[in-house]
DNA sequence: TTTTAATACCTTGTATTGCATGGTACTAAA
DNA sequence: TTTAGTACCATGCAATACAAGGTATTAAAA
């Protein structure tokens, strides 16, 4: 159990890279972005999401349009924007360095 | 600036772990592991590690010892018990799952 | 001897943020 | 017209990283 509270906040810390790799691939609505991440194995629920993709939203880096559907209310689709793509390329990077740290503390032999 | 946020967050994240891998490899104390942590880019402050310590200490994972400095006051050096490095197996699974999910959220094609 | 500088420990207060919970609104079917 | 399903959003709490400041020990300088 505490091993799962860790385990969760490691993956906290890449929540918003995962929204955005997402969303880069195909424009989502908030049910969908959660089946999908769960698929992954990050588990988040609606009051995690929503707050978030506002703040990406207010950030300029999301976009979203409103599309009826055929079996409920309408759906807010959330989409990136290309300030939000090159905001992505930087979270590559970040990711891409934070393997290599942890790569390299793996291996301290000094 | 706005990524420099994300950033801090996403290493946040595996902040614990790397703290863990560390003390795997040789006690440290304090300065130790900032300067340890700096040189990975992970930069971290006295007033987060102290009460961070402290839980994973309080946890059974950490233990400690007081060592005789030439050069100012006594050191406290931290070691990993042996719950430590059973919770530290733990770990580098969420870590190699983490690595895992980023991939596939990387090459979503359906 | 007294003071200063360096080192190391730790605590407190604040801000961020993930999550549990609950509320509102629209649609379709009973 | 009521109920169930779907979707949006807001509020309050808890965890935690960090900034800032405080205490204690040692050694060197005054």
């Amino acid at each position: 159990m505490e091993n799962e509270k860790t385990n969760a906040q490691m993956r906290k810390g890449v929540l918003e890279y995962c929204i955005l790799l997402i969303l880069k691939q195909r424009k989502s609505y908030v049910p969908d972005l959660i089946d999908l991440l769960k698929q992954s194995k990050m588990v988040v629920v609606e009051g995690t999401l929503y707050p978030l993709l506002m703040r990406l939203k207010n950030s300029g880096y999301l976009g979203y349009e409103w599309q009826e559907s055929t079996s409920g209310p309408p759906r807010k689709y959330y989409f990136i924007t290309p300030e939000g793509e090159s905001f992505l390329l930087e979270l590559d990077a970040s990711w891409r360095e934070l393997e290599e740290t942890i790569h390299q503390l793996k291996t301290l032999n000094n």
